[in-house]
DNA sequence: CGGCGTTAG
DNA sequence: TATTCTAACGCCG
């Protein structure tokens, strides 16, 4: 059989690199970008990254914000995502087998193709997404995904790659080299506590994995680990999805930009989730048999009373329908709110998730085919006006209008690509 | 099948 | 003052 062959591009710091698209006097500048609420750093441009850590809280970072004048922005959501959606769009014109694995990665599956030169076709990729997005990306071709991976991983190393490695050129023992100077955290699959059980056992870089014996890793690491392990050896295990399937949960949980003590505010919030998650649903075609609210204090906070508690609601059929998701969560809510406490984080979960389109009428409940229709046309009405219109155009009341609990984001750059007034000025 | 642990981005 | 959010999968009982 002939050898597969993968390709992944990867952006480089993605929100960051967003960030500079269209704002060209931060080009220059150190950029971190920060989680919701601005509490926690998960973007670094390069220059900074040895001095930020990944996830880290910004508070820890004051001095080094002023000292190497770090440029602070909120997370951007509706930017990156258009910006993600184009850089998809591009890489679609190169190969029809493509895997959007996250908001900045996707696998492409190249097997089938007679291409002289892959380090070339890759500056090609690249350039063309640099000229179609503005965004910078690197780039590995391999004969596995998990080896891809581990080519982008040495690429955003080694600036002499100037952002593309084509792995399958490269003789065993040429692989092997570069294999040992990847450590075994950098190795997808392998986290923070496979990392340490691995280097308990001396095995230290991607190398070393690879020629592990693999029975004893799938005692330890499961049958994950032993996949990662064929794949380093070039045996292809993990096959490129190309239809992502629908999501098996939905969620939608944020901690407040300010604690919660009123059960009516508790109400809104909860509301506003549920209507996220239905959009969720509904964006996806599917329809939910489960809602599960919880509510909960700050555990951080010592020295506070703590109260963390959920409540799971099982519906008679299948639904979609925002009303329904909101009276089931706030009735949930009754259940289950205690005053006195000062919350700070509140979600909601929809699981047990069908297909629309294998909605079964229940011939002998209270079931009601043409009210499924009129409810069905209603959302979809609500979900085109508020596509056309810009978010929340159109909501529910009991979401209510204040929202004086929604999260920080005091330093959001401008939602250039989806609202006009935000539109760039130059 | 639910709960727990691990991982990813 | 301050510690993200969402989703999947394997194993176990």
């Amino acid at each position: 059989m002939k050898n597969k062959l993968f390709s992944l591009v990867d952006a480089n710091n993605f929100y960051a690199s967003c960030e500079r698209v269209f704002n060209a006097s931060v080009r220059t500048k150190p950029i971190v970008v920060l989680s919701n609420n601005d509490s926690c750093v998960v973007a670094r441009s390069n220059d900074i990254k040895p001095y930020i850590k990944m996830g880290q809280p910004v508070f820890e970072i004051e001095d080094v914000i002023r000292e190497y004048d770090v440029q602070v922005f909120s997370s951007n959501y509706s930017l990156y995502a258009t910006l993600s959606a184009r850089f998809k769009a591009v890489l679609s014109e190169f190969c029809p087998l493509q895997e959007n694995y996250s908001i900045d990665e996707s696998f492409l599956e190249l097997s089938h193709f007679f291409i002289d030169d892959l380090t070339e076709y890759g500056h090609t990729i690249k350039a063309r997404v640099l000229q179609y997005t503005g965004i910078p990306v690197s780039i590995g071709f391999a004969a596995t995904k998990c080896l891809t991976k581990i080519g982008v991983e040495i690429v955003k190393h080694d600036p002499s790659f100037h952002g593309v490695l084509d792995l399958t050129r490269l003789s065993e023992q040429e692989q092997d080299e570069l294999l040992a100077t990847v450590t075994i955290e950098d190795v997808w699959g392998i986290g923070y506590k496979y990392a340490r059980f691995l280097r308990n056992h001396g095995i230290d870089t991607a190398k070393q994995l690879k020629y592990a014996d693999e029975r004893w890793i799938r005692k330890y690491l499961t049958v994950t680990g032993e996949r990662i392990v064929l794949e380093l050896r070039g045996i292809s295990c993990i096959p490129i999805e190309v239809e992502r399937p629908p999501k098996q949960g939905i969620m939608s949980s944020k901690t407040f930009g300010r604690e919660i003590t009123s059960q009516e505010e508790m109400e809104e919030a909860l509301a506003n989730y549920a209507a996220r998650a239905a959009e969720k649903l509904r964006e996806q075609d599917s329809l939910a048999s489960c809602l599960t609210l919880f509510i909960r204090t700050n555990s951080f906070k010592t020295g506070i009373p703590q109260y963390s508690q959920s409540y799971t609601i099982n519906f008679p059929y299948p639904t979609a329908f925002t009303p329904d998701l909101i009276r089931s969560a706030l009735y949930g809510l009754k259940q289950i709110y205690r005053g006195g406490y000062s919350y700070y984080k509140a979600g909601v979960y929809l699981t047990k998730i069908t297909p629309q389109s294998a909605l079964q009428p229940d011939l002998f409940g209270d079931f009601s085919l043409t009210e499924r229709y009129k409810q069905a046309r209603l959302m979809l009405i609500v979900d085109a006006i508020n596509h056309i219109y810009g978010h929340d155009t159109l909501f529910f009341a009991i979401q209510g209008f204040t929202r004086a609990w929604k999260m920080r984001q005091s330093r959001l750059s401008g939602r250039f690509t989806t609202q006009w007034s935000e539109i760039l000025n130059i």
